[in-house]
DNA sequence: AGCATTCGGATATAATAA
DNA sequence: TTATTATATCCGAATGCT
């Protein structure tokens, strides 16, 4: 433990790291994990408890909510169809549902299928899929503890954990929308421990193709799930990432786990005020917009999940850009699109590059010995109150210039949680206006919300300047307006951009879970907007048909845009980082499978 | 080998509502 | 009083680069 004493007197020691402390988060952790199985049935606690509410609700629909909508002079059959694929998305949801389907006629003959397995199946099932994965953890690290419903006998007990994660595979693919035989025919193709990613892609490469393939597809899974693998042996050169095949989405050519290089500087394919560097860029057939297509997601993803990523969205290279070459905060992102890359146009007035011109309030403040000129990437979280107590006591005690290890300390910190310095000696982590101002949304866009929602809606949102300078080629090519489908949409950055690009939005279909997140967006939307704004909670109610309502309504999807959510993959994430396997990533797999359900609808 | 960076999660505690 | 919500504080490792 490192004892951070101050120079003042001597018995004004000061730990930067306290023993007590650690002492304490010990027993602490040893205890929080003898009671982890009990944790996990915590965590399903509040689970169950929702959906229930759920489950009554499409159990069957009151009648009279039933009579209310038919009265309304719709059909019964669509009404109650409507309440059952609308969860809980609101009144207001729940009659734009009723018009879309109307608009489809009164032929629901496709929609019994879906309707009467899927949807109460999967909401079943995810209980038992957090169950087992909790589970899996436990049995990864060795306990043998086992939940009060567990077999005793150990061969059925592997035998039935077997079958478990089987069906519990089957239910995630059947949750990113494919069919629950082609799912296990997969399983049995590709063997019951292939990761979710490559049965998903086995799949799509069946469904696509036609002819059934059985590669190595063992490389992803040991890239997915051996811990002990990193950098064993030769560091092999890379090839550029130019070398990639493009339209083949096969994923057995040869190597394939060969992870993408990162380009460095990280400036994607063009930047303002730069000379225009010749790229090439052959997009497939298959992938040619329109519909065009933006996909985002954090650039440091674990090794190998990008490649999957890419050749999910038509083997596109990403474009990686870090935003501070648009603002004065690092933000590292990768950017699948296919969008024209000839005269993009910067948002305009260009933000600030710097901290001191950003916070010009800060340079008083700001020491000779702390050279950051830019923040490290704006995240969900902040730094405790304590550590900026103690460091603003430490540096109190020190000489003017601190000892150079004091220097370090306080500079490992301050980079670590992107403090500023507002005081003397006073550093102070940046407030939700500041990072609103950074990331180019208008000021208080998200004000009204608890502070700590602030941060984490902000932490996850586009860097406006970025996201907008690649779509400003849209500009021109829509000039009376566009229609959009924004996948997990957060606090609205697609449609902040759009809108500060002069882009008008006829109509968006924005979708997003978070109730608070979409309070902001309809916010900002009725003082900004003409256009017709649609927000769906549940990704998992966006069905083809419901796709193909919303297209014969308002005409087809100009731009489908959206940022899956990251928490497997980012570096933060001490817990659950584990790639496309986790529960949020594979929200990316609903994106793919809405992408490909507009494409094929609006490819008639 | 060392250094820097990273769209986070789980839990306890405090504040507020009912 | 209890229930719900907001805040506080703690928790490393994977990855790429020099």
């Amino acid at each position: 433990m490192a004892h951070w004493v101050s120079d003042g007197d001597g018995s004004d020691s000061f730990e930067w790291d306290s023993d007590g402390n650690g002492e304490e988060a010990g027993s602490f952790n040893t205890a929080g994990a003898s009671s982890s199985a009990m944790a996990s049935t915590n965590t399903d606690a509040p689970g169950p408890s929702r959906r229930v509410a759920n489950g009554n609700g499409k159990a069957g629909p009151s009648a009279s909510l039933v009579q209310r909508y038919i009265d309304m002079g719709f059909a019964e059959e669509i009404v109650v169809k409507a309440i059952k694929d609308n969860g809980d998305n609101g009144a207001d949801a729940l009659v734009e549902l009723l018009l879309t389907y109307q608009e489809l006629g009164n032929d629901l003959n496709v929609d019994n299928g879906f309707a009467s397995g899927c949807v109460p199946q999967t909401v079943d099932d995810s209980g038992d899929d957090d169950f087992l994965e909790n589970w899996d953890d436990l049995d990864a690290g060795g306990r043998s503890t086992r939940v009060a419903n567990s077999v005793d006998d150990s061969g059925d007990e592997d035998f039935l954990h077997e079958m478990s994660q089987k069906d519990n595979k089957i239910d995630s693919l059947v949750k990113m929308g494919f069919p629950e035989d082609e799912a296990a025919l997969a399983i049995t193709r590709c063997g019951q421990d292939a990761s979710i990613s490559v049965l998903a892609d086995s799949i799509y490469a069946s469904q696509t193709a036609g002819d059934g393939y059985c590669g190595n597809l063992s490389d992803y899974e040991d890239g997915g799930r051996n811990k002990g693998r990193f950098m064993d042996g030769n560091n092999k050169k890379r090839k550029r990432y130019g070398s990639q095949a493009l339209g083949s989405r096969g994923p057995l050519d040869g190597s394939a786990d060969e992870p993408m290089l990162l380009p460095n500087p990280m400036v994607g394919f063009s930047l303002p005020d730069q000379w225009p560097r010749p790229v090439n860029r052959d997009l497939p057939a298959l992938a040619m917009g329109p519909p065009y297509f933006y996909y985002e997601n954090v650039a440091l993803a674990p090794k190998g999940v990008w490649t999957i990523i890419s050749r999910f969205l038509y083997d596109i290279q990403p474009e990686f850009v870090d935003s501070k070459y648009f603002c004065a905060a690092a933000r590292k992102r990768g950017y699948i699109h296919n969008l024209p890359l000839e005269n993009r146009s910067p948002l305009l007035p260009k933000p600030p590059r710097t901290i001191t011109v950003a916070f010009p309030h800060t340079k008083r403040w700001w020491p000779s010995w702390d050279p950051r000129q830019q923040f490290n990437c704006l995240q969900t979280c902040v730094s405790s109150a304590k550590l900026l107590e103690k460091i603003r006591v430490t540096l109190t005690n020190s000489s003017d210039p601190p000892p150079p290890r004091v220097q370090k300390l306080v500079l490992e910190e301050c980079r670590k949680w992107n403090l500023a310095w507002v005081g003397l000696n006073k550093v102070a982590p940046l407030e939700p206006d500041e990072m609103e101002f950074l990331l180019g949304f208008p000021k208080d866009h998200t004000r009204g919300i608890c502070r700590t929602e602030r941060f984490r809606s902000l932490g996850n949102s586009f860097q406006v300047d970025t996201v907008a300078y690649h779509l400003s080629v849209l500009k021109d090519m829509y000039p009376e307006g566009m229609n959009v489908l924004s996948l997990f949409s957060g606090i609205g950055g697609a449609e902040v951009a759009l809108h500060r690009l002069g882009i008008r939005m006829k109509t968006v279909i924005s979708v997003e879970k978070s109730e608070v997140n979409r309070t902001i967006l309809r916010s900002w939307w009725d003082q900004t907007q003409t256009g017709t704004l649609i927000e769906i909670n549940d990704v998992q109610t966006l069905t083809s048909e419901r796709i193909e309502a919303y297209i014969r309504r308002f005409g087809g999807f100009d731009l489908v845009i959206g940022g899956s959510p990251c928490n497997n993959l980012a570096g933060s994430n001490r817990h659950h980082r584990n790639g496309l396997e986790g529960e949020h990533s594979s929200l990316f797999f609903q994106y793919v499978r809405i992408l490909e359900s507009v494409k094929s609808i609006q490819r008639l």
